[in-house]
DNA sequence: TCGAATGGTTTCATATTGCTACCAATGGAG
DNA sequence: CTCCATTGGTAGCAATATGAAACCATTCGA
């Protein structure tokens, strides 16, 4: 596993830990493998059954994610088949996916139309993350700017 | 714009928040594009320039973001040339933006690499951000769980 | 032990991306 | 007003990524 090397061509923008993440998970269907065995999935054929993948693009993508310690397989007691589980690089990119759903729901949902929704341990909504300063204030894109690097 | 509509083919995942938002802005370029319109790009050569993107993958990607509510144009007085900005709904992945560049600070630099920073008004960094319950208790892909809609 | 399910690989067609050249419309200098 | 550089694109083509389908070795359950 090698969290820190970018893609073939090297990263979009070596600097930017935005681009970085975006590299590793930001296609098409990454994100939604991670999801996927956030809910559970951890067979191939889990993965391809969930979300329709083409068999090759999914071989390709699941190599990907256990390549850039995401992802790692291990093989349960027994010689049986192995398994693709999250690991704890993986595990934290639940803060993402979780801002992804709450995007989601809030601006690529008519009023009436259902969708999924994520509880917590006792049955609640979870709250709307909301990114803070460190006076604990709301932060947004106009009251935050990125300090480059030399 | 229309903020609902799925790209061509449909939805991947109609039911799925995380899975709309994928399919709006879960490319190699839209994320990058919103990242520099909140770090203050407007034109089509500010994008260009900074993203190093073929033009014709830009034009293609303004377009879309635009007809998906995410991205605006406006003409400033006078008859110049238009410019790009955020919509309510483009500003609101600021929340995305944030967890995506927090887990690339944690896990795709090497300890001694340098990479641009998020600042607050008052210069300090901003905090992590991190999923709660209503109990107000952290929490994980494993004390949490999807209800899925029928 | 046998047959079905699993976890792929290979091949080929199609779709997406990127590079380069081109072009019309600003818009600033003189 | 008249140039001419800059801006904001298009068009055409090559390279790359994606997807559908067929194929195959291994594993597991009956």
């Amino acid at each position: 596993m090698d969290v820190v090397s970018g893609p073939a061509g090297g990263w979009t923008d070596p600097r930017c830990p935005v681009a970085r993440t975006v590299d590793l998970v930001g296609d098409r269907w990454s994100l939604l493998i991670i999801r996927d065995a956030m809910d559970g999935a951890s067979s191939f054929t889990d993965f391809r059954e969930r979300l329709g993948i083409a068999r090759n693009i999914l071989t390709d993508r699941l190599r990907r994610l256990v390549d850039h310690g995401v992802l790692a397989t291990s093989t349960p007691p027994g010689g049986k088949r192995h398994v693709y589980r999250l690991t704890d690089a993986g595990q934290d990119l639940f803060t993402t996916v979780v801002a992804l759903r709450q995007w989601g729901e809030r601006h690529a949902f008519a009023d009436d139309e259902p969708h999924s929704v994520l509880l917590d341990d006792n049955g609640g909504a979870v709250p709307e993350l909301v990114p803070r300063g460190q006076d604990g204030r709301p932060l947004s894109a106009t009251t935050s700017h990125v300090r480059k690097t030399t």
